[in-house]
DNA sequence: TTGACATAATACCTTTTGGTATTATTTAAT
DNA sequence: ATTAAATAATACCAAAAGGTATTATGTCAA
C-alpha cells in the first residue's frame, strides 16, 4: 500500500477562494439552498456584478457548480471542493507532533529572558 | 451534550494568510525546522524585508510563533494555528450530503440541455 | 414581436497586497 | 567602545482585488 501523500491538485484556487469573507458567506448560504446570482445578491449590499465576480472566483476554486438553465444561472454549493483544502492541512497534522516540543522551548525561553529583563530593568 | 458547533475563533487571519503560495512554501519549511528571517530567505528569491512582511501575516494567522532570542528572531511552525481553518472546513461537510442530489440533478440538467441545443443545431 | 428580466461584459475607480530600497536600531563579539 | 550582523521601520512602486456604473446580450412570456 502506497504510504505517501498522492499529490493532490493545486490549492491555489480553493485557498485564494476562501480567503474573502464575502465568498464565504456566499458558500454558506449556498450550502443550505440553490440559487441564481440575483437571490444571492439580495443577502448582501453590494451589486449584483460584484457578486458574479465573487461566484466566479468560487467556480474557478471549484467551490461551486454552475447550472445554466435558461436565462437563469444556479449557483450549487459543492463540498467536495473543499477536499483539496483539507487534504492541504491535514498533511501539516503530521509533522505537529515532531514540532511541538521544540515550540514548548521556545516559550519558555521567552518567559526566562522577559523575566531576565525586568529584573535588569527593575531589581 | 452540545450538539452545536461551537462558534470558534475568526478565520479570516488564517485563510488570508494560507492564501499565498509564498507564505503556505514558508510554513512548509517552517514545518522541517525552526529558522530565523534569514534562513527562511534563502530558500527564496524575494527580498529579506518581503520576507519579513509573510511572516508577520503568518504570525497574525497564528501559524507560526516568533521566539525573540537576542538579535534574532527565531520563526516556529504552530500547527494548532490551522485548526480553526480545519474547523471551518469540516463544518461545511456536515451540508455535503444533503446538497449532493441536488448537484447531480443539475448537472443531469445541464447534459439534457446540451443535447437538445445540439438536436436544435444540428438536426 | 415586443417588452421585461436575468445575466454578461466592459470600463473605470479605490484599496490592498506583494515587493524593493533605504535608513535606523538592537545586539554579539572583539 | 566599536564594529558588524540581524532585524525593524519607513517610504515608495506596481499589480491585483473588490467594487460601481454602464452598456450589451440572450431568453421568457404575453
Amino acid at each position: 500500500m502506497n504510504t505517501y501523500v498522492t499529490a493532490s491538485a493545486d490549492p491555489q484556487p480553493v485557498f485564494r477562494a476562501l480567503a474573502d469573507p464575502t465568498r464565504r458567506q456566499i458558500l454558506q448560504h449556498l450550502q443550505h439552498e440553490d440559487m441564481t446570482i440575483g437571490e444571492v445578491t439580495e443577502h448582501f449590499d453590494i451589486t449584483r456584478a460584484a457578486i458574479k465576480k465573487h461566484l466566479n472566483i468560487l467556480e474557478e476554486g471549484q467551490l461551486i457548480y454552475v447550472e445554466v438553465r435558461g436565462r437563469e444561472r444556479i449557483n450549487h454549493f459543492r463540498g467536495d471542493g473543499l477536499e483539496t483544502a483539507a487534504q492541504w492541512i491535514d498533511y501539516f497534522g503530521n509533522f505537529w507532533d515532531e514540532r511541538l516540543m521544540s515550540l514548548k522551548d521556545a516559550i519558555e525561553n521567552d518567559k526566562q529572558r522577559k523575566q531576565n529583563r525586568n529584573k535588569r530593568n527593575n531589581p
